[in-house]
DNA sequence: CTAAAACCTGACGTTGACGTCAGAGGCAAG
DNA sequence: CTTGCCTCTGACGTCAACGTCAGGTTTTAG
């Protein structure tokens, strides 16, 4: 025993993580781009993953749909998948989170004036 | 008296407007040039504005900042000021209503996300 | 009167996360 | 073998709400 880590991990290629995530082969590609994903290649140049780069690449969407850029998701994944963090790491997420919650009670503002848009043309038939 | 409604309004200029809408310049022609805004013109050309229009200013910037589109706004303004509808109208209100809804679903599960993050690198000094 | 500040009309530049097209391989099935 | 689907690397296109620059007129402060 004490082999080296065997790691019979089923690899799978791009596009069954695109389909997994719901997104498309040229975002996964992009994603690597930016250097929030990496993949080891087959002989022949394909690339391979192990199937929770999935779970990976929904966290990306996510983020991404928060509003975080390419490079802010970069310097949070290794928070993310280490659990490790410096002062400036802390300080960008609580910064970001700042950013998002203020989005989130903007969005409840407008919410807030279409419904009144809604409820008084509603009333006016 | 019945004077053809003299509408001794103070008239304003553009820049009195951004400002106290809290916009560029540059944007508040962009609004009328996507049809959202309306100017009266001073003899040599100059964009006239009643104080109002900082009102509807600071609402066209809210929609905008709830992800609606200029054709969208452009869509909606005659609901807000005027409070009557047709049936293709309420369904886009409903439909944008949704839409930010969801939204914010998915700003809030983003924030969840970093929270969790947060609170372990937190906990992890 | 004059200089600064504000305004005008074009019109090109920016940003970010991809879409899309071109051209060239790779890979299992029949 | 070859048909058809998947993948590769560039590289240009997109979309939307403005930013910004150029070159000229207008209004205002002193």
């Amino acid at each position: 025993m004490t082999v080296t880590q065997a790691a019979d991990e089923r690899l799978v290629r791009i596009g069954e993580v695109a389909r997994g995530a719901g997104v498309s082969v040229r975002a996964v590609r992009y994603y690597e781009q930016q250097g929030l994903l990496v993949a080891e290649r087959s002989p022949s140049g394909q690339r391979l993953y192990r199937q929770d780069a999935v779970t990976l690449v929904r966290f990306i969407q996510q983020m991404y749909a928060a509003g975080l850029t390419s490079q802010r998701i970069a310097e949070l994944l290794p928070c993310w998948d280490s659990g490790h963090t410096d002062d400036r790491q802390r300080a960008m997420l609580r910064a970001e989170r700042a950013r998002i919650q203020a989005k989130v009670d903007d969005l409840q503002a407008a919410l807030d004036r279409l419904d009144e848009v809604i409820e008084i043309t509603d009333t006016h038939p």
